[in-house]
DNA sequence: TTGTAGGCGTTATCAC
DNA sequence: GTGATAACGCCTACAA
């Protein structure tokens, strides 16, 4: 797209050279010392005279790039963060890699990745990550396990951010949502649709994260004037399977105004329950999921959901660590309601949704 | 898990020191060379006498650790692979890079992350990992992007692996997949189950790897004496709605023994549709999806799949890497048919399910 | 503003 | 087999 492979443009596309070049060879050809070239090249030089222009011809010319190894044993950060995650194929981590990656280069550093779905492995990667000194190191623990003992360990050294709501120590920072302003938000929307009665799939009994939204759930619920019952708020897996066993148990007998589901893949176990039933949401049933999985977007009808700000998580993440080791705080920020068909039908979808 | 963090072993759980120590500390305390030091640690010496043995105890208790830019600065390699995907959300994407995280460990080098959904940002990425010393680069092209122009530019200086089968050079080296295999296993299985009529859901119309699958297909498709339509065969994008309208389209005048689709989403909404339209899988349809989704073990009934070998990708892609840029060589590999209820229903699932 | 020189932590090359 | 020493490429006081 930028380069023809083919244009013979001048004899500068030699790939000829074998090692890669210097910032000796950039200083012979400029005729300055290296010392010029390391300035103009870093920006820590005021005037662009005729001397800029040349090293920087130079560097362009024999496709020279500072050696990042060089330079981060001289002292300067390695530019590189580390990212450990459950698993790629955690929609939440996904979508979170996707966003840090993108952020991470805008501040021209790159994203070493650690992945490990158990306390055991995610130590071991956090343990190699900062061996390898990365500037800073972006954490998101698998479901249930508490890394606080190694975390804290090396929080002095190194800035450490932890995504997500479960037990951090004081030493280094947090990034999290707001669960309250969550429920909030989707409790609302229900009710201004004229939702009554609402039933929970939450997640997994042992997450910390399950309980804080159930309870957050409970408050809201209250704080609306909305019902529900016992036996439409249990606990399980986030899966298809499990949203489909579930509503096919409750609508045997009931059937509430509105479902929310603690993750998208279970919301879509519940159309395919509708759709068995031969109700429809959201005429017969409103359906709200979470995290925002590709296939909201897709199913039919589309699920309304609830969006992490996995840009602002990214970006509070890269600042924080910016921060260096010695200022941890706690961030919390709001997800943002999507709403697609599954609450409104097709009429209105497009008008409401934002972005 | 290993270690208690609050167990006053000895002295040695000091987060006291502030910076980390350097190979000299090492040398000091076990009243040897750092050339010594150097030698043990890096396996470069036979004996295990009591010299060794001090180096190691004395790097253990300073709880030291190479450091990897001095070490890829002296002319070792960086111990560091580059990986660049369209996004982590794409099911193939996400399973290869947990496979690939996890090889990369077991060699102890680690991933560093390049992620661009389009031709101009993969190039951007892939120039960034190359100046950042990569050992090698392995890439996943984004569907219709071909790479070529960048990855020839840099083929004889670092080693490249490009998965899948879109269009490449002859200077880097490649890991696909074989279609022609990989049909024949799932026709083959359809034709044993009785399958006579197959429908075929295929990917982008743009895209090299559908081409080919459905060049495949047929060819299997005649060889095991099945039939199929042209009404049957249409492509389209890979997302749960597209198999839903899908298989509405072909169900409502017609009914194929069997429906293969291009990826697990889509045959996911042919699941909901067979849902909506009374019939079911296996008994009315049989069903096979690809690239082995997380949402095809907990679909309802759950679905064959044809699960690309992940690991074994990531192992040759290392392999090939360490081999270096001189040896570009082309590699193909063979899926793996997961039989689950969508063909074979839930009596016999767990007999013939391998791993 | 520019150049010179020293040092970051390692590994490779020499002498011993 | 071991130890001193010279690179590796870069940055940054310090001197000019």
């Amino acid at each position: 797209m930028v380069r023809q492979a083919n244009a013979p443009s001048r004899a500068s596309t030699s790939p000829s050279s074998s090692s890669a070049h210097s910032i000796t060879d950039v200083a012979a050809l400029a005729s300055v010392s290296i010392a010029t070239v390391s300035r103009v090249l870093s920006g820590k030089r005021q005037k662009d005279d005729d001397i800029a222009r040349r090293v920087r011809q130079a560097a362009e010319q024999l496709n020279y790039s500072v050696n990042v190894a060089a330079s981060s044993l001289r002292g300067a950060g390695t530019r590189t963060v580390g990212l450990v995650i459950p698993s790629a194929t955690d929609e939440f981590a996904a979508q979170l890699l996707d966003a840090l990656e993108s952020a991470a280069d805008d501040r021209d550093s790159q994203v070493l990745l650690g992945v490990g779905g158990t306390k055991a492995l995610q130590t071991a990667r956090v343990e190699s990550l900062i061996s390898r000194n990365v500037d800073g190191l972006i954490v998101l623990p698998a479901t249930g396990a508490d890394l606080t003992p190694i975390l804290e360990r090396h929080a002095g050294r190194i800035p450490i951010v932890q995504i997500g709501n479960g037990r951090r120590s004081r030493n280094y920072s947090q990034v999290s949502l707001d669960e309250l302003l969550a429920m909030e938000q989707i409790v609302d929307h229900l009710a201004s649709l004229g939702a009554k009665t609402v039933a929970y799939m939450a997640g997994r009994k042992v997450s910390f994260e399950s309980a804080e939204q159930f309870s957050m759930l409970h408050t809201q619920l209250r704080s609306f004037g909305l019902e529900t019952k016992a036996a439409w708020n249990q606990f399980g897996d986030q899966t298809v399977q499990r949203g489909y066993d579930c509503a096919m148990r409750i609508f045997a007998q009931d059937k509430p105004d509105a479902v929310i589901c603690c993750d998208d893949k279970v919301a879509l176990g519940v159309i395919v329950a509708l759709h068995s039933l031969g109700l429809r949401a959201p005429e017969d049933v409103m359906l709200v999921g979470q995290n925002n999985a590709p296939l909201c977007e897709t199913a039919s009808p589309s699920i309304t959901t609830l969006r992490p700000p996995f840009e602002q998580i990214a970006e509070e993440s890269l600042r924080l660590i910016a921060q260096g080791p010695n200022y941890p705080s706690e961030v919390s920020l709001t997800s943002q309601l999507i709403v697609r068909e599954s609450t409104v039908g097709t009429a209105t979808t497009r008008q409401i949704t934002a972005r």
